[in-house]
DNA sequence: TATGAATGAGTCTTCATTCAT
DNA sequence: AATGAATGAAGACTCATTCAT
């Protein structure tokens, strides 16, 4: 969906740049700034106009994820309706953003918990909250702690947009495949 | 935790430094060869003797990744008994391989289906055919692809294995977290 | 002498970073990348740009010396008047060439007969041929093989080469020396 | 002459481990001590219990080479009889050192006149004085100098030794050819 | 004494970055 | 604004050397 192949001639503008970024550096961390730069597009030296450097590529990459997956989180009105109906629209929100998440995720397995940055630890209580809302309802099991399933969530979210890309999984499924993973698990109900 | 300092004089065996490389770099995907030989314990050059480069590192990585990931499919006996305690079995035998595995699946994401590992595309087979063994036998829902729960599968290990490093999740729970969630889901079941 | 420092702006082509480094690494083998790159008046970085490693470099002087081996050959007009002409002809033409040359040998001594550089060979063997038409015009004594005689040129240009570049010969006697040496001998002739 | 070939089993002395060495390093100034070790049929350890280093076996090797030459020029009676044949003498003396003779020139390339070897100097400055005073009894010309037919005999000492070694000119004609090019010349004499 | 394993020093190579065009 | 050339910094790799056996 963000790849534009290499010949693509007309500007990139800077979001579409950290787009492919995301979705290349998620995937292969060890990329280097002319792979970055051909995959968006454009030239090297280009992509420095664009970012002062790699660390700043990097921030950058952080901040728009973390801009957008503000969004996504108030988008999906966490404390509307019940809890599945809320993480539903959370991870329909969050499929544009799958590989900015993917990227941030890694990114902050680097971290012990008190370096992680800050607006990703505000975002990661949010969605934390709303599994623990789940199991304040009766929603959801309480033997699986919130902080597993927020991991869970994103590893998935992860997990299905590399399958996608990849071809082993239907982008269309997307949604579907996560949320009812998720929620219902593998075990076929008995009386379902 | 695992830095052992230069003057370590116990051997330092191949297969323990591929342990730790595969815990470091599945983690950090951009660590040196510096930062996986202080990690092992031992100097830059001496690890350049057991691995003739970075590349060689990799595929000895890959392969001891292999070879326990199939001992481990071995072990659990996945055509015996029901679907659901095979996967136990098989959770609980690559819980010790997390890490390995884990780096597994990042390097396996940058081949495009038709290059990827012969050895792992294998064992990716058999986990898979465990999922529909399932299915056909009325344990797991049929909505869900053998593929996408195989992927899960590895996506939750992944994580899992990062959020107890990361003291997320409690060690002792890691086999009940990942099979709970993959067969049960978030979902609280009506009557149980 | 040849040290240009790292300030100096004119664009250093290709051909002059070649003889530079032809003049120091056939005078010094082990020369480093380094010393090379300082000689040239350039960055190590920049040697690597111009080529992919010392490998490519060694071969691009070889292939450097043979074309100009081989200019300096066809100017001589081997052919043409007596063979001493012409091979007085030739060494004119190959004082320029002389550091180059005197790598191509110390390079070709590594080779076993049959290893050795096609284009190399070839040439040899019209300058073998040079002092066989001397022969066969009974200018030259056939108690010396063209191909020792032939080593011995190369053996002498090289020789007088460093020579010349340690003063211990006057650059202006490059040529007399050795044409003299090689035709006449440090023998006086009876009569003349 | 002096390959004994890898496989050898019998405790190499010294002197042979420094001949082989003179062998391998004349032709290959960037072989390793792993090569010369190997070359000389003992481990890399061993030769370093022989030689305390690199720089000690290549002080080795020079001050190996002096004492050969000295004895050469010695036994060689530069004084006695006609400067011809002197110098044959000379040359019949210097075979078995050519080797080592063609590694002290190589060595002393590097040099500038000052910082030379102090012993290569003096037993330089012997054999320019042969030369001399072949000059002065009338046997030699004065247009070349004693310098540069000092130079030029070390040139196809080591040039024939090398060509010996590749066959391309037969062992038993080395001191012919030498002296007979050297003293000569490739003309064929008119009235001789 | 001889050897295989280990390693510090130093070279080779690459990459991020800057600069001139 | 965009590009190719140039380069300092840093990582990968090799080699001479040492150590334990």
């Amino acid at each position: 969906m963000s790849h534009l192949g290499y010949g693509c001639l007309m500007t990139v503008d800077r979001e579409q740049v950290l787009r492919t970024a995301a979705a290349l550096l998620s995937r292969k961390a060890t990329a280097t700034m002319d792979e970055v730069a051909r995959a968006a597009g454009i030239g090297r030296a280009t992509l420095h106009r664009h970012f002062a450097g790699r660390d700043a590529l990097v921030r950058a990459l952080e901040a728009l994820g973390i801009q957008e997956f503000e969004a996504a989180i108030d988008q999906a009105r966490l404390h509307d309706g019940t809890a599945e109906e809320a993480l539903r629209r959370l991870v329909a929100g969050l499929e544009p953003v799958a590989g900015l998440l993917a990227f941030l995720v890694t990114e902050n397995q680097l971290f012990e918990g008190d370096q992680m940055n800050e607006g990703w630890a505000r975002l990661d209580a949010r969605v934390s909250a709303l599994f623990r809302r789940g199991q304040e309802r009766g929603e959801f099991r309480i033997d699986l702690t919130p902080a597993w399933l927020t991991e869970a969530l994103y590893g998935l979210i992860g997990t299905c947009a590399w399958a996608v890309q990849d071809g082993r999984v239907a982008a269309k499924d997307f949604q579907y495949m996560i949320v009812e993973l998720l929620l219902g698990g593998a075990r076929r109900s008995v009386e379902r």
